[in-house]
DNA sequence: AAAAATATGTCAATCGTTTATCAATAAATT
DNA sequence: AATTTATTGATAAACGATTGACATATTTTT
């Protein structure tokens, strides 16, 4: 049995109050009664019951962490970052992984209620505004509008967009394809696309979408691509993800074209697992250390004062343009 | 403010012994009390306070699943798994990234300790035996042995070493290096090297090793691979991960060294995410969703039944050699 | 009509901790 | 010596749900 309070006070020879106020620290303490306190908790190795704590209005220091996979590396590092910044706030992370489907992710939200959650951060869900607004609690947004209540965070993906045909005509491209997945909704990722055809009429050319289903595999993608590549249209290839710009690089290959000759290609995300293993990728880097520090800084501001109003419904973060072989050689 | 269960009490015009007794299903009940109470849940979204139940010796349904890294695709891949079983068995995951940091590592044993979790799952992890005997939870683990009751899930490293070898001899390789990271403690994953030693002895050949940290950059690995790639001595490398094996091809290239022909690669973990974008890498592939699969089932078992002796401390589970380009063209 | 089974309610204790209130004692200050 | 101030304790009421004991009423069975 694991020990209580009351076995600490006996142990330190003090009333059980006496423990609960070194423990939360208020009232008249004397050293000596708080080293007595201390050492008894060491000796048993007591961690109070968080639940009987929370129980009593204190905060679980939980916070549901909403995201549709893991196996994606920038989804992945994301997460790996949120629950970094998470723990640093003393906080920790209920991972949930909705897997792109909308029943698991309304169980997911009805567990943490459950749960009493402190609050939720949700990347790229799947459900409907009022479904998160039904759940009473702060919760924070990565890429996806949800309500005039949740911030959303994401990156500058607009410029994103216009930056990655920038580059791949000032490389030399001029049949700049935008190849990917997007939805119809407003989420900011769609931006990418905005900013793509945005900068695609600056120069006066013409924009060619080739749209593939995010949920797809990859080999499916792959035939998708080879169909686009066969035709020898593009020269120039902006990709949704870095994982879809790896299709079209290798599919460049074994068609045989040369990259980045024949053929330039610019991902987004720019993660560090793509620095350090696709050098040759350029791409655009989405600053997933700042996202996550934003979201979890927002949440706890959040959390702390509720009632305090928004400042602001969107916040946007710089991207970066990280020129590789694949663009110039 | 959140319903509680006097509220569907009221609501639904009963007392609240008979809504507990519906939510918990004892005691006679008649259907239409049953039909009352139930459309009170659902009209005021009443969920039970999951704290207040488990103060009460019910299960948190709550699971610590440590893990080093997320990044790794590996890990990645194994956690979300994990967490999919999980969540199938009504448990919820707290994530606990250990960062290989034992500090980290032993404050989320005391929070996970603190928040009264049902059980946890711990993968390689990095301290002492006699902390995790401490936490006085069921627990299972990955990779590590930990103590004698604490059952192990690993794949058969030990086969995956010595097969990898096979396959590069097989293939023509005769100069086979082992390269990667391991320990020096009794550690499964260290099998993998047992492994390659004992089938190169068994085809007469000469082992040589070459190590890497594992927590160093792939920058600085890329180094120390060039050196080796350099002396040109290789004609066959068992890696002993897939990333490094990735390190080891890009080197190749780098140094016009022409894979298979002239040096041929095997990697370990066999990873979706390698598979769909390098299915030019052979590697030996652990079978993660059965890891996942078993890590839930004796954690589960363990929790239901703690006082049940184990009837296995190690539980092995078979690889697969995936042939590829990497090796045979 | 009596006995048994079914259905619901009231009441109170409990889980482990927090916190307010009231007392009591010791130490420091005037 | 009187008055503050500091330090600890004892007691009890919460937090929200569970559960056992007991009472009462309604049905069903014999």
């Amino acid at each position: 049995m694991r020990p209580k309070l009351t076995d600490v006070a006996q142990r330190a020879g003090v009333s059980a109050t006496t423990v609960s106020r070194v423990i939360n620290n208020y009232g008249y303490l004397s050293q000596a009664t708080k080293d007595k306190v201390f050492a008894a908790i060491k000796e048993l190795n007591y961690q109070p019951n968080s639940l009987a704590r929370s129980l009593h209005g204190k905060k679980t220091q939980l916070i549901g962490v909403i995201f549709p996979s893991l196996s994606n590396p920038f989804f992945a590092e994301l997460v790996e970052q949120i629950e970094k910044r998470l723990f640093q706030a003393d906080y920790k992370t209920i991972l949930c992984n909705s897997a792109d489907d909308p029943e698991k992710e309304r169980n997911y939200l009805r567990m943490l209620m459950a749960n009493q959650v402190d609050g939720i951060i949700s990347g790229a869900h799947n459900l409907g505004i009022a479904e998160y607004d039904n759940v009473g609690l702060p919760i924070v947004s990565f890429d996806r509008k949800l309500s005039n209540n949740i911030p959303i965070v994401s990156s500058d993906n607009y410029h994103g967009g216009s930056l990655a045909v920038k580059e791949l005509y000032q490389a030399g491209a001029r049949h700049i394809y935008f190849l990917g997945s997007f939805h119809e909704a407003a989420n900011p990722t769609d931006n990418r696309l905005l900013g793509y055809r945005a900068m695609i009429d600056q120069l006066g050319l013409s924009s060619h979408v080739h749209a593939l289903n995010f949920k797809e595999s990859p080999n499916l993608k792959l035939v998708s691509i080879q169909k686009l590549l066969q035709t020898k249209l593009a020269d120039g290839i902006v990709c949704t993800d870095d994982l879809t710009a790896l299709l079209v690089l290798r599919c460049a290959k074994e068609l045989g074209l040369k990259v980045p000759e024949q053929l330039k290609v610019i991902g987004f995300d720019g993660t560090d697992f793509i620095q350090s293993y696709h050098p040759e990728l350029s791409t655009i880097v989405q600053p997933i250390p700042d996202i996550a520090a934003l979201l979890v800084d927002l949440l706890s501001k959040r959390i702390d004062q509720p009632d305090q109003k928004l400042e602001q419904l969107q916040y946007i973060l710089p991207v970066k343009f990280l020129r590789s072989n694949s663009l110039l050689f």
